[in-house]
RNA sequence: GGGCGGUUAGCUCAGUGGUAGAGCGGCUGGUUUACACCCAGUAGGUCGGGGGUUCGAAACCCUCACCGCCCACCA
């Protein structure tokens, strides 16, 4: 037996396990075994990504799950993968190449750029996946997969052309959200609204047909005044009826308005008018459909204004135009007044620019299956975890709007449509200036494009768009895994993920599980992509701020992995990861968890410099030391309190369980109070102690495993509880204690407890360093506990324990009442008042609870109606109450 | 405007009908032969306010307040 060593060092032992693990293949999934399967799918990590927090949450959740179905016996597959996350990949290679090369993309061209991304990919990328690694996951890395494999690219184009030739995907000329900043539509999830300071201006706009009179018009946006097509009442509003059907000039390239009567406007609202500008806004947009209105767009595609007529503005970005228009109206006396105004602007959610609604050509997904998604959900086929996330759920789907998967982004799937090369391809972006509102439901003359994976020939041309990354993640669950996995694996057994993502991802994937039917039969249980979902909580800094990098708030896992180890931090971020609810990270939580390895390190050194242990440790119950019954219980209550956390994925409490259970049941009580055994002179006792302590230990290791997989296995070996990794042990089982008597024995246990602890706060009243060796006294009428007297004696630190049946309390000997009877601190130097003081004081304590007590039992609805279970408790508690308080009144009495 | 979460010890959080809990931090004592990343002891709470149901509420119901998130076209 190897000896271990005197600390703990994940940083050697961690690699070590990792590496061997891999060698033996331990994580791989075999699709042909007869095991019952478990499978998950990762959350794919963008592959530009490096490892947060919350990659270690989502993935040390998953790990858990994986290893605990691997010690239980099932086919494992946790699989593995990264997103070529499209926008943000692109981005990050801009940035780079601007940074290293000096150079856009549109210097490289589209082939040299993604030439260089992908350069830029083998170099940089995928550095996240040896991170997930350091942490201990145990993916199957020989079947990790990228959203931009070849076939996977494959998958997606098929998709598409099959949703088109099911007349789902479209193309069409609609309000969409654009990004100015990244140049591309975005989907309506990507679009994130914040409030924003702004100011409300109000401007002057003259009516034509009385000249002289003005009609005061309310907005947050003069710079798009040049792009009015009407101006817009309430068509019940007294003020404005009569201008209803007149005009009103433009203040900016004037030119005449109708004046329209409209339901949409509010008039409460400013002055109750509004200025319609059908292509900057959507509001607008519906009105200018409502009334025919023409549509003119002032802005170019990178959120400059493109306005000739007015030149002060031409060329200016929207913001500094905002300021120059309002200058320019206040000029010419346009401009009544101007008052701060916070509204909500719409960012991007990866760019951060704010978006411009704008009419734009793009592919729609009109999504199907959206009531048998809803469906699956109220049906519980699919279970979230917690629960209240399907009314998240719910409300999207029954708003659904049609998803716009177009991108203008190079960086991405390309879209398999083609044009004849003849027509000029608009790639997404609208110059349309003053087209018909009304014509922009038709789409593009749909003879004109052919949708097929392979381009038809030479004289058709590529459409330039990529497709939306969710719209090649949204195949992850099945696209990800051959022909033969997916029969084994799919619908995987759960999924782990941040509720952030319910729409983006989970929605859409069961949807696409739902349409494409990856499974083994048409039933709707066999495709649905998982069977369960757990949603974990966001990680937020001590102050409750989401973590971010330009908070600089967000602590790097891998220096804390560097100072805790992997074990520590995992076990120290489940420990306090309450399921569903958001978690305030402070690294104290982190250290706790460094602190219980190394714990788990002391108490297994501690076993094994007592001798070997029992590869299979088993237990005689009738040598049992009452103690050993007692952490032997507790153990089988942890083991079933455990088994019904995991069953609602409760990992904290799950954590905590086992924390509680190591920390205090074993190592605090049942390994001190062993010491009488294990230091002792009798051997069979010694036996059955360490015994107790092999069963223990080999369970805990098998329990923790799945949480600190790396301390557990090493401690599984050196201690020999098994030639074979600690990976594939099944779960320990509960302890058959068939001990008639464990209830008497474990009433006596909590007794010696409430004693000890009842002495050892005599002992620091006293100011007795707790070092120092005294003399208790234990006044008892029990006769069995003359057996334990060398234990009590060890856990008071007691010089000398004698039993008695009555003791003559004075000054010099502190008294306090226990479940067993009297404990007396027998020393030099007493001081009478104090102790008089010390006893009154618990008296009082005692009194207060009695009266709460008696008080519950003279009233009679509860002797009537409460449980008579409880109300028996109470009467006990009464009557041990009453006894210890008499008692104490007589110490007190005798000390006169 | 709708929806969802939260409010328990100085801090972070457990606790879904029967004597209010843990860890950290505080204070006191301790180099007790596994562990100072430790051990022992201890202070600290009208469980956000109000009302109700119940013999009994931190928990269940109603209501208010505050904090946070999501959804929604008020310019």
């Amino acid at each position: 037996m190897a000896e271990l060593p005197k600390t703990y060092d994940p940083a050697a032992v961690e690699p070590k396990w990792y590496a061997r693990w891999l060698e033996a293949g331990a994580f791989e999934a075999d699709a042909s075994s007869s095991k019952t399967p478990f499978s998950i799918v990762i959350p794919p990590p963008n592959i530009t990504g490096t490892l947060t927090l919350g990659h270690v949450l989502n993935n040390t959740i998953q790990d858990i799950l994986a290893r605990r179905a691997r010690m239980q016996g099932r086919e494992v597959l946790w699989l593995p993968g990264m997103d070529h996350a499209g926008i943000g990949t692109q981005t990050a290679v801009e940035k780079w190449l601007r940074k290293n090369e000096g150079v856009t993309r549109h210097d490289l061209g589209r082939d040299e750029f993604l030439r260089r991304v992908l350069q830029w990919q083998d170099k940089h990328g995928g550095i996240i996946i040896e991170q997930l690694k350091r942490l201990g996951c145990s993916c199957d890395w020989s079947r990790q997969r990228y959203t931009f494999d070849a076939d996977y690219i494959r998958a997606v184009q098929n998709v598409f052309v099959d949703l088109y030739d099911k007349g789902l995907i479209y193309r069409g000329r609609r309000m969409i959200n654009w990004d100015p900043a990244a140049q591309t539509a975005l989907s309506d999830e990507e679009v994130i609204s914040k409030p924003q300071q702004g100011n409300l201006y109000y401007v002057r706009y003259e009516i034509v047909e009385a000249p002289g009179k003005f009609l005061e018009v309310a907005t947050t946006r003069p710079e798009t005044i040049m792009a009015d097509t009407a101006v817009a009442v309430h068509p019940t509003d007294k003020r404005y009826v009569d201008l209803i059907g007149k005009h009103a000039w433009r203040p900016l390239v004037r030119e005449k308005l109708p004046i329209v009567a409209d339901d949409a406007i509010d008039p409460e609202f400013g002055t109750g008018v509004l200025k319609v500008t059908p292509a900057h806004d959507k509001a607008d947009f519906e009105i200018g459909q409502r009334h025919k209105l023409p549509i003119v767009d002032v802005l170019h595609p990178d959120g400059r204004i493109n306005c000739p007529a007015v030149p002060e503005l031409d060329g200016l970005d929207r913001f500094e135009a905002r300021k120059k228009a309002a200058e320019l109206l206040k000029g010419r006396g346009l401009l009544l007044k101007t008052e701060p105004y916070e509204n909500n602007i719409g960012f991007s959610d990866r760019s951060e620019a704010a978006i411009e609604p704008r009419i734009s050509e793009q592919w729609f997904l009109r999504y199907p299956k959206t009531k048998e998604a809803l469906a699956v959900v109220r049906a519980h086929l699919i279970r979230f975890f917690p629960a209240h996330w399907e009314k998240v759920y719910a409300q999207w789907l029954e708003n659904i709007q049609d998803w716009c998967i177009s991108r203008q982004v190079w960086w991405g799937h390309r879209i398999p449509a083609w044009y004849p090369k003849s027509r000029s391809v608009e790639a997404g972006v609208s110059s349309a200036k003053q087209k018909n509102a009304a014509d922009t439901a038709a789409t593009t003359e749909e003879k004109s494009i052919r949708v097929q994976i392979e381009s038809p020939d030479e004289g058709w041309t590529q459409d330039p768009d990529t497709l939306d990354t969710w719209f090649s993640s949204w195949l992850w669950a099945y696209e990800t895994m051959d022909e033969e996995a997916r029969k084994k694996f799919y619908p995987t057994s759960v999924l782990v993920t941040a509720p952030d993502i319910i729409f983006f991802w989970v929605a859409r994937m069961i949807i696409a599980g739902l349409e494409f039917k990856p499974g083994q039969s048409d039933r709707v249980e066999d495709n649905i992509p998982f069977h369960d979902v757990f949603f974990t909580g966001l990680i937020r800094d001590k102050q409750g701020r989401k973590m971010s990098k330009s908070l600089g708030n967000s602590p790097d896992p891998l220096d804390l992995i560097d100072k805790y180890g992997a074990d520590g931090l995992r076990f120290g971020l489940m420990r306090i990861a309450p399921s569903g609810q958001d978690i305030r990270f402070d690294e104290k939580q982190i250290e706790e968890g460094r602190n219980f390895a190394t714990k788990l390190w002391n108490a297994a050194r501690f076993r094994q410099m007592h001798g070997p242990s029992a590869a299979a440790p088993k237990i005689n119950n009738r040598s049992l030391a009452i103690f050993a019954s007692e952490v032997l219980a507790r153990l089988n209550e942890t083991i079933d309190a455990i088994e019904v956390a995991y069953c609602e994925y409760r990992f904290n409490e799950v954590a905590q369980r086992l924390y509680d259970f190591f920390w205090r049941d074993y190592c605090d009580w049942f390994v001190e109070a062993a010491k009488t055994e294990i230091f002792g002179e009798d051997e069979p006792r010694k036996k059955s102690a360490l015994a107790v302590m092999d069963v223990v230990l080999s369970a805990v290791l098998r329990l923790l495993h799945p949480f600190m997989p790396h301390i557990t296995e090493e401690l599984w070996l050196l201690l020999g509880f098994g030639e074979q990794s600690i990976q594939f042990a099944l779960p320990p089982e509960k302890i058959a204690l068939e001990d008639v008597d464990l209830a008497k024995k474990r009433k006596l246990v909590t007794a010696v407890y409430d004693t000890v602890q009842a002495g050892r706060n005599l002992r620091a009243e006293a100011k007795i360093p707790s070092n120092k060796k005294e003399r208790f006294v234990l006044c008892t009428a029990n006769a069995e506990i003359a057996k334990e007297v060398p234990t009590i004696s060890r856990l008071l630190n007691a010089g000398q324990l004698d039993i008695a049946t009555h003791i003559r309390h004075t000054a010099d000997t502190p008294m306090a009442m226990t479940p067993l009877g009297e404990i007396f601190l027998i020393v030099t130097a007493g001081d009478k008042t104090a102790e008089r003081e010390r006893l009154e004081k618990e008296m009082a304590k005692l009194e207060e609870e009695l009266r709460t007590v008696k008080g519950k039992l003279e009233n009679k609805s509860f002797v009537d109606r409460a449980p008579a279970a409880v109300v028996e408790e109470h009467r006990q508690r009464q009557k041990d109450f009453s006894e210890q308080l008499a008692k104490l009144k007589a110490a007190r009495d005798g000390l006169n």
